[in-house]
DNA sequence: TATATTTATCGTATTATACGATATAATCTT
DNA sequence: AAGATTATATCGTATAATACGATAAATATA
């Protein structure tokens, strides 16, 4: 119930901070998952985009073929296998996952001018204390 | 550089956190901001549904009939006005959304029982404070 | 050399996205 | 009451997204 509870904070937060102009970018939800995991993951390719969005290699393929065409991300092969393809963000790419995935920079700064100094630190000690253990979490 | 740092932060969170079966419900990127729009707002109809999404009414009526033969929705007519619709989430479509946009309670759980007691504060605390005055910011 | 791995492409099918044009019913205006 | 406005719905049309099987090519491994 406590999980809950914070969900319900967690969701009203994002609600209402977003960016609003989100549909200008046109991006499909898939492609939003894919810069999410090369903007958090090293040494992503093809089977690795497969695995994490439980799709075949070819429709894998396809979406990142989609992505690269809107330079959205770039695509090098690895020098270790050549096999391997290694992809990774471009800027341009950055900024649109940025307006689709975080918050909205300057309603925050907003709102965190409007806090006492005691409270922004509570704030960024919660979310490093929270970061932190969900990062540890996928190793146990 | 606040606002990054919160960022990178919230966006770790929720990579780490989220539930990780979402291509199951194969929800399309619009579907998810219809359903997070009634879950956040009262009385909302096919108009505030294009306002918000930024699209045009006729496609905004065609999201909301599909969203409604997936059974994610429900549709009434206005007793006040008789021109238009009220949506309501249903349940299965609040369980949707939940696998689609929440943090993973049972992660979530896991972390905060591994926490001592004022570190569980100290989340709840914030989160809500966030919260509380992200609702706000609305008004200003 | 044979086998496995990784990526890419083609063919095919379905769903999602979007909007203009048009229609209908309810409400508001004059 | 007649006309204008508003909210929704549907049709037609077009393009993009989604997905996978089949196939192929290149590289690495046994």
């Amino acid at each position: 119930m406590k999980a809950t509870e914070i969900n319900k904070y967690w969701t009203d937060i994002y609600f209402y901070l977003r960016y609003q102009n989100q549909n200008e970018d046109k991006i499909s939800h898939q492609g939003v998952r894919i810069l999410q995991l090369l903007d958090k993951c090293e040494h992503i390719g093809i089977k690795e985009v497969a695995r994490n969005l439980d799709v075949s290699h070819n429709t894998a393929s396809e979406h990142v073929k989609r992505l690269i065409n809107k330079s959205w991300i770039h695509k090098e092969r690895s020098t270790v296998d050549e096999r391997m393809v290694i992809l990774r963000l471009t800027e341009q790419g950055r900024q649109v996952l940025k307006r689709n995935a975080n918050l909205d920079e300057g309603k925050l700064e907003h709102i965190l001018a409007s806090l006492t100094t005691e409270e922004q630190q509570l704030i960024d000690k919660a979310l490093h204390l929270l970061s932190e253990r969900a990062k540890n979490a996928t190793n146990s």
